[in-house]
DNA sequence: ATTCAACACCGAATCGTTTCATGCTACCCT
DNA sequence: AGGGTAGCATGAAACGATTCGGTGTTGAAT
């Protein structure tokens, strides 16, 4: 592979302005000009860019740590995210951290090791906020509120606002006896779908019924269960997330509960599988696409002394389909 | 951030010592060693990644170019890509090519310049080939098989035994009109799943029944109104892929007609979604993890200088569900 | 006691780019 | 014509870690 110092030598000028030439950075002279260019597209001279960002101290690389990217919602995220970045001359190192803190750390460790010029996390680790705090990286929080510091911005959905929606219309749709699989308490998201469920029973003077899951299709299937148990009167579920609607639609399919006839069931996210499955699923919006856009520009933004916002808080929509007919 | 030169001054020692240290490269006398491990940690010094890099010629990154990284069985292989690469100390940096040509080769020329140790490529695109034959990394291809050379390895499915063990399956259960959705034929994997259920209608005196059609929920849904039309006596489908199986089936469900009792289903993958969806899908099982560390050990292998794979096929597995119950 | 081998360590060069501080030339204006 | 200046070109230094060649010291063997 050709170096600079050889296009120069070829071209009969000095390595800085073959620099030049490439980057436009000053105005050249026509003539050694071509000849550089010449020089260029004889050797097939490519810039080396390691080189590069050892002096600029920047590697244009933004890292992208997400709990799993097989999980569709972080999947639809990672593409926008790797689009927007993209197309600002940036690229991802994706770090699947499986919410194991210790392959965060190192993955934290590494990005910085290696200049990258900018973080955006999508985690529920524990030890994250200590992380973040110990790294001189930006770094970028989506979908979950951090009160300790540390990191530029943060980016999540108005978690209340869609609690409120799901429960109004399952309360529109005629359901009385409305169940929340409420998601882990410990993160905002949990904590804020529910507060919106909660308002709307008080509102409307519902019983207030709930059972504790997780994110996950296998805590989902655990939780239908014990909701059928619990609740057998439920004739309304507003689920954590589109993950547990789906695997709640399972349980109740088994016990031959009719949706949206018997139950009516309203999940969270909009993946795009809510849509693709058979009945498709009433859920609420999040703006996957604007929160990559937003996490993607707001590290460009600081990274190149830019301003920035700090906090964003997008708005959901209600998505009407047949689970809630 | 402390240099290795600042260490070497607060350890009263040379950088080439430090480095030892660090790298365990050679023998340290124990009184020196332990002030090179005092002044790492005084100063928490961090090598420069960039640096180390650009001395030896290789970042320890890996690309991986996916069509879509939101296509849930892209998104499967990715996690386990990224999960191997990092056992094995490299990274990897993502691109969601979205079959664009010019993006691609973009993406490739910059981890060229980037100076990565490989590129694992997923990709149905036009002018691959070529691009593969220009660039001087090791190329690793996933999921097609090049004839043009330029890779170093490939990786596929038995996608012919797939196409075998579907469609008897699918006779075994009692099907006798056996339409398949084809792929497209320009892909190995389209020709090979469609020329294993050929052989199993002849081997039966079955008729011959094919609708084509492409790997995206959209071609599922328009090609699976088409078999309708032109083959309404169709009591097998042997779907394209997964997506196109689930897309099929909202089809099914619209026209009133019941799976597996009037119709049986079979897709081909086994995303994650095959087994959440209701009814749950019968499929062909691609080794998704196995694919995924095949890929990462053959770059990491030949990065290494050491022996590696060059043509992989891999064993399919039918798994029986709902659909042809 | 002398020689030689082994070992630890340092200084300097290297990787390929960019930038800084000059140097040089040529031109213009007075 | 001479001085000032603008504009372009360039050499050298810098970025930070690694490695190589070489020097100095120690210890053992003869």
């Amino acid at each position: 592979m050709a170096t600079i110092r050889e296009v120069a030598k070829l071209a009969g000028v000095s390595p800085a302005t073959v620099s030049r030439v490439m980057n436009g950075t000053a105005n050249v002279d026509d003539d050694k000009k071509n000849r550089v260019l010449e020089a260029i597209e004889k050797t097939g001279f490519q810039p080396n860019q390691l080189a590069r960002a050892l002096f600029k101290n920047s590697s244009r690389l933004v890292g992208l740590i997400v709990p799993n990217i097989d999980n569709p919602f972080f999947g639809e995220l990672s593409r926008k995210i790797e689009e927007e970045a993209f197309k600002r001359g940036y690229h991802i190192v994706l770090c699947s951290s499986g919410n194991n803190s210790e392959k965060e750390l190192s993955n934290i460790s590494m990005l910085s090791r290696m200049k990258a010029d900018g973080i955006i996390l999508i985690t529920n680790g524990e030890h994250t906020g200590q992380m973040i705090k110990e790294t001189d990286l930006p770094v970028v929080v989506v979908d979950r509120h951090m009160t300790d510091g540390g990191e530029i911005a943060y980016i999540e959905s108005d978690h209340y606002t869609g609690g409120v929606l799901a429960a109004e219309h399952l309360y529109e749709c005629g359901c009385r006896k409305i169940v929340c699989l409420r998601g882990p308490q410990e993160y905002a998201s949990g904590r804020l779908r529910f507060k919106g469920y909660q308002d709307v029973c008080r509102k409307y003077g519902l019983e207030e019924m709930y059972i504790d899951t997780a994110y996950t299709f296998e805590a989902g299937l655990k939780s239908a269960e014990l909701l059928l148990e619990k609740y057998p009167e439920a004739d309304g579920i507003f689920a954590a997330n589109d993950i547990v609607a789906i695997s709640t639609y399972k349980v109740l399919k088994n016990h031959k509960i009719k949706v949206p006839k018997d139950v009516k069931l309203v999940g969270f996210d909009d993946i795009r599988f809510s849509s693709l499955m058979t009945p498709e699923l009433t859920t609420i919006r999040q703006p996957i696409s604007k929160m990559g856009e937003l996490a993607v520009e707001i590290i460009c933004n600081y990274a190149e002394g830019k301003p920035y916002d700090t906090a964003c808080i997008l708005g959901v929509e209600l998505i009407k389909r047949e689970t809630t007919k």
